[in-house]
DNA sequence: ATGGAAAAGATTTTCGAAAATCGTTGACTC
DNA sequence: GAGTCAACGATTTTCGAAAATCTTTTCCAT
């Protein structure tokens, strides 16, 4: 089984990826459980990097494990949506408070541009391209990254960095539900000018309303 | 290689504690090197078991991963024991306030159990046999599990979870320095007793201070 | 001596198969 | 018919060795 790097430099790295991906794309839905036989094929590698891959992502909450049961993604639910979004408020809320307070003028230039680069991509629809949909996902998740970036503190970065991709877990379930009422783009905008302006608590309590406002938009999908 | 689970259901899950608790003890110090030889022969066991545990540890922090290079025991810093201290004042304190405001009566007699059991261990001591010593530790970890615990929050609580046993490394350094000077007990009474008469913000702010504390005794270790 | 390339050694990473475990099926008893 | 238990099939978990990678040593040219 000859077998090439693609990104990382590890096969248990690609597979990490792939596995993610496959996870995002929705290819195994939540509570799917996870066959070693079915992930082989689909990295065309051993069992052994295939196992490594859920265990890192068991440690970020995509998957779960239950011992001689094997892996399993992780299921969604309205008791986790709020929970995550609740912590997400306390973390990030306290980190891009930090960001405000700590941030150079470094941070406001990644911040402005990480913004930019999210912006010229129009508007996030169901009928685009997939691959633009991905793309703006990735500026999405750079530009949240931005805000905090400055918080000084590794570990609450870290913990931040995790809840986001739990939390976005939820959000990709609803491409379309966020058109019309709601003004994604006004308050992201909000957020990052109020920490421009230098002031904390006004951006870190416009960060968790926008939280509060995009878990609410999610919840109707539960409602069924 | 004939084979005996101990504690869990796998092999990998006796891996964790095995190498878990070699570091709390002290055999792999910060920085050294955890060769796969080494951990085969300690824990009695294959590869792949290993390779799954250090995977798990690395997630928590405790071990750190270079691509082909390896795992090895997570450094220590002065910067990281205040990075962790700041984040679990942020994060424990929350969860605290919360459990006071959440927390019933199963809640108030789960917390008046773990603190008797706790100070039933009279001083923690160098010249104790090790033994109690860690009999205390573990008591000491459920005296703060108990208090966060009726917070509501799955995911805040695995954070603290996680937060704690990050510090608690740093703790064991100086299980003598702390004598004297200080009075733990003191401080852990006061957190408890704020908590069950349903003073959050106090018991919240005590716990930070008695963080706080901590962090400060520590110190000293890394002015050398 | 110094620098760099090539070989040797040490270690991680990966493989493919064997062993252990779990859930299920079907036979047997009460 | 309900309940228990053994045997089977599916799957995870573990093994021991091979392959890949990094580090160190050695050797040669400058």
């Amino acid at each position: 089984m000859e077998q090439k790097r693609t990104g990382s430099r590890t096969l248990a790295g690609d597979a990490y990826e792939a596995i993610r991906q496959a996870i995002g794309a929705g290819d195994f839905k939540p509570g799917d459980r996870l066959r070693f036989a079915d992930l082989q094929t689909l990295c065309n590698m051993s069992v052994t990097p295939v196992r490594e891959a859920l265990a890192r992502l068991t440690a970020e909450g995509f998957t779960v494990l239950d011992d001689h049961r094997g892996y399993s993604v992780a299921p969604l639910s309205l008791e986790e949506l709020r929970d995550v979004t609740a912590t997400r408020q306390l973390c990030e809320g306290e980190a891009l408070r930090l960001s405000v307070l700590n941030g150079d003028a470094d941070w406001e230039a990644r911040l402005i541009a990480a913004h930019h680069l999210m912006v010229r991509i129009p508007q996030v629809r169901d009928d685009m391209p997939t691959a633009m949909r991905e793309d703006w996902e990735v500026r999405h998740a750079a530009f949240h990254a931005a805000l905090v970036s400055a918080c000084g503190s590794p570990i609450l970065l870290e913990i931040c960095e995790k809840l986001f991709s739990r939390a976005d877990r939820y959000r990709r379930l609803s491409v379309s539900l966020d058109d019309g009422a709601r003004d994604v783009a006004g308050e992201h905008r909000r957020v990052m000018e109020l920490a421009l302006a230098r002031d904390a608590e006004g951006a870190a309590s416009a960060l968790r309303e926008h939280y509060g406002l995009t878990a609410a938009a999610l919840e109707g999908f539960f409602a069924v």
